[in-house]
Parts: structure tokens; C-alpha cells; sequence
DNA sequence: GGCGGCGATTGGACTAGACAATTTCGGATG
DNA sequence: CATCCGAAATTGTCTAGTCCAATCGCCGCC
């Protein structure tokens, strides 16, 4: 078998030809379907097995296929679009008609960095609060979050947060504050062993990581969130309009 | 030379000691600065040149680390900030103060597939321009634009974003049409030979994707858009607001 | 019929090395 | 002194192979 021919306006490597040959193949399969194994394609292709795994590495990063060790490869899931909208995560999840659920992983009381303290305009080293939770929805961790607010604020926030899972709620509930705008930042990432380990993916796998800096009617700074999504199996949506 | 000792909660490839002993050597250097080269890592950190060569792939995908073939392996500058607003291109760069150009790669007349009839609200084969652009700042590639508007509510267009810079302008001073709204989509994407050639980057490369369906004050849709940045280069920013 | 173990299969991590393309820089040459 | 050339250094691409880890299915045994 060989590598159908390309216009070869720009230099193309050869692992992009087998990238090519099996973009072809999961266009015929649906989700789910297992694509030919390594060792196949390289007899088939008449490559390496480095080659034909770059290939396969760069469609599992961007969500086309899924890995799983001992078994095979398979065409992923379609990628799951999420709204990006100044509610929080339980609302949302709610308003897409899925089951969302929050893991708290760590609450402690931290002294705040210089790039904490200018965020939620503290002095450096001031008493902050530092939450980690894992979010998941339909039972599968979806985003992992870190999340910053002032101690001398928010007294007591951990303890409410063992009993609750939404900060939003206990905001409001127990602080009478409200977020009402955020400055968020997007970009991408690559995912550290721990944070493969918690998002059930692979070291390196890219992500997309987001930064919410969130404010209350008085322009006063409430928190300063970032989370880290697997940019594989999530987009994300957003609404623009002139001012 | 051995690389520092890291707590394995969670297990940790040996590539992965490698590139966080990168990025103590980044984090001591300044922007431009050169580390050592891939032939020198190999021998301080015991390790293959594959293994080395794939933190240092990670580490350019994330925007820490330049290379230059024949040259050497360079610190990067940090990521740019770009706002996403409802406003031109044209508009947005003046506003940071950077000076935008347009290259205009292709302008021709397609049928619109079922994808761009339905977000054209069109009938499938119907007469679509296809606008292929090139955003420069500061004489830089920063970004692959691919536009779709109908042809029959805008005749002539070609012609008239020849002699312009700004689509936006052309469709308000021409057709009296002001896009006020728009429906804006972020994913990770990975470059393709052509469009890592136009974006003077590598093939594989880490692209953010940004999709934009954008509407005018009577709701019709005006343009759906595509368009692929560098995801070591770029980050986006937006504002969220309660409704 | 069900359970357990074992071996084949598959993907994961890493090594060693060949050759190509590009840049850099010093030395020979006019 | 200026210019060109070529060797050395550096990254880019690809091959061939080893060993490991997880999975799956078959077969024998209870």
C-alpha cells in the first residue's frame, strides 16, 4: 500500500502523510471504531513505528483518536462545546442538561505571591485562601481549578465549602457578595503528570487553560480562578457584542 | 550532572525530568538568551537525543523556548495578549498601539457547503465569497483568516477588499451592514504544512482556533470566519459580563 | 458454568545512530 | 580590506530495535 499523493507546495514531513492516510480512515468510521494498530500502518506504510506514533500522537492531541494501552486505537468523541458565561460551573452544567459535580481536592490558607496579592489587590504575603476542585461532569473530570480569594475577607471559607458545592453560593449566601464581572484569559497549555493524572489523560496532552479574574458590582476583585481543560475534548463558546 | 529529585506522586516520564530541568535553566535566563544545545543535555543528563529532543518540543509548543535549525535553542519572548472584542482587526491592533497589515491570499467565488449554508442561513450550493487573509502585526504573521459571506447579499466584494484593508469597513460603507453580534468558538488545533508555512512556524505546531459567527442588528448572519493563531505566541481576552 | 492463569497482542518509553538542511564563522583569496 | 568558500556546529527527519505495561481472549481446571 502507499501514501496517496500530495501537492507538495509546502515541504511535508513524512509522518504528516500517514497523519493524512488516517484522517481518510476515521472519515469512513464513527466514534468508537478501532483504527489499524502501530505495527499495521508500518508494515502497511512502509515507515517506523516513530513515525507512524507521531503521527497517531498529533490526532489523539487534537481529539480525533483515543489510546488505550493493550487495546488498541479508536475515532474519538466529537468534541463537547462549553459556554463561557459569567454563572458558575453547577449552573452551567445544569443549563446544558448534564450531571456536574465538584471534588474538592485542597482548602488551605496560603500567604498570597506578589502576582495573587496585585490580583486581588492585597498587600504580598496577606492571607489568602487557595481552593483546588476537581470538576466533572456525567462522573468524568472535565477541569481541574485553583481558585484564590482573600482570608481577611472570607472568613471561614473552607469550612462552608465542605458543606457546599458552590462557591458562587456561598458567596452570596454567606458574604452577601456577588461576582458580577470577570476579565478572562485563554491560551494553551500541555498538561504536567499530576494534572494527567487528575484529568485522566497523558503528560504533555495539550490543555486549555483558562484565567478568571472576577469582580463585584463595586469593582472591588472577588477571586482569581485558573483551570486547566483537556484541549482535546473541549471548545469553548462565547457571546460578543459591541459595547 | 543529574537531574534533581522530584516527589513520583505521580508517575513522571523520563522525559519529563528533562524539561523541568529546562525550565530551571529558563528561569534564570532572559528572553533571546540561549540553552544548551541538544548534543550537550544529552551528555549532562544521560539520556537519548529523542528524549531530550522531546522536552525541548514541549517546551517550544508552550512558547518558552525558540529554535532556530543551524543556530541554536533560544528563550522565548512572552506570550501577546490579544483581546477578542466586536470590533475589526484593524481597530483592535490600533488600540494596542501595533501596527496591522493585511495580506490578501485568496478572494474567489465557491458554492457554500452544508456547513456554510446553514450558518449563512442559505441553501446549500448557493453563491459564497471564500476570503483567504493573512493578519500581520508589526510585519509578523499572527494570523490565518478564512471568511464566508454570501455572494448575492454582497455583490462585487472581491473588488471592493482589494482597494481595503478592513472588511468591516467595506460591508458598513457598501452594503450599509453593521455586524453587532457575534458567536465566538475557541479550540486547540494542530498547524498543517501550509498553514505552518504562512504562520512561519512548524507543522504540528500547538493553533489555537477561533471560529466567529457573527450577526447584524436584525439578527441575519453576516460572516462566519475561521481563523488559526499561533498558540505560543497568543492568548485571547475577553470580558464577561452578568446579563 | 464459572473462574483463573497464561500467552499473544497492543500501545508506552527509551536508546543508538544515520543522514539532511541550515547557520555560523574563520581562513583563504582576490 | 572585502568577499567567497568550506568546515564545523546545530537542529530536523527518519530508521531499527529493545524492553515494559496493560489488555484481551483462550484454554484448562474446578
Amino acid at each position: 500500500m502507499s501514501i496517496p499523493e500530495q501537492p507538495r507546495d509546502f515541504r511535508e514531513p513524512k509522518y504528516y502523510a500517514v497523519k493524512r492516510h488516517l484522517l481518510e480512515i476515521i472519515g469512513t468510521l464513527s466514534p468508537g471504531s478501532p483504527v489499524p494498530t502501530e505495527r499495521l500502518l508500518m508494515a502497511q506504510l512502509g515507515t517506523s513505528r516513530t513515525t507512524v506514533r507521531q503521527a497517531l500522537a498529533e490526532l489523539v492531541g487534537e481529539g480525533r483518536l483515543v489510546r488505550r494501552q493493550g487495546s488498541g486505537t479508536y475515532v474519538a468523541e466529537p468534541k463537547v462545546s462549553w459556554p463561557l458565561r459569567m454563572t458558575s460551573f453547577t449552573e452551567q452544567a445544569n443549563a446544558t442538561g448534564r450531571a456536574a459535580s465538584t471534588e474538592l481536592i485542597d482548602a488551605r490558607r496560603d500567604r498570597a505571591t506578589d502576582e495573587i496579592a496585585e490580583r486581588l489587590r492585597l498587600q504580598p504575603g496577606a492571607p489568602v485562601h487557595s481552593i483546588e476542585r476537581l470538576r466533572l461532569v456525567d462522573d468524568t473530570p472535565m477541569a481541574l481549578e485553583t481558585s484564590h480569594l482573600s482570608a481577611t475577607r472570607f472568613p471561614g471559607l473552607a469550612k462552608h465549602l465542605r458543606r457546599s458545592d458552590s462557591l458562587y453560593r456561598v458567596l452570596r449566601d454567606e458574604y452577601g457578595v456577588v461576582p458580577v464581572s470577570a476579565e478572562e484569559t485563554i491560551e494553551t497549555a500541555s498538561a504536567t503528570p499530576r494534572e494527567a493524572e487528575l484529568l485522566n489523560t497523558e503528560t504533555g496532552a495539550p490543555i486549555l487553560m483558562l484565567s478568571r479574574h472576577s469582580f463585584d458590582a463595586d469593582g472591588e476583585p472577588v477571586e482569581w480562578v485558573r483551570s486547566w481543560y483537556r484541549g482535546d475534548r473541549y471548545r469553548f463558546v462565547t457571546r460578543l457584542t459591541t459595547d
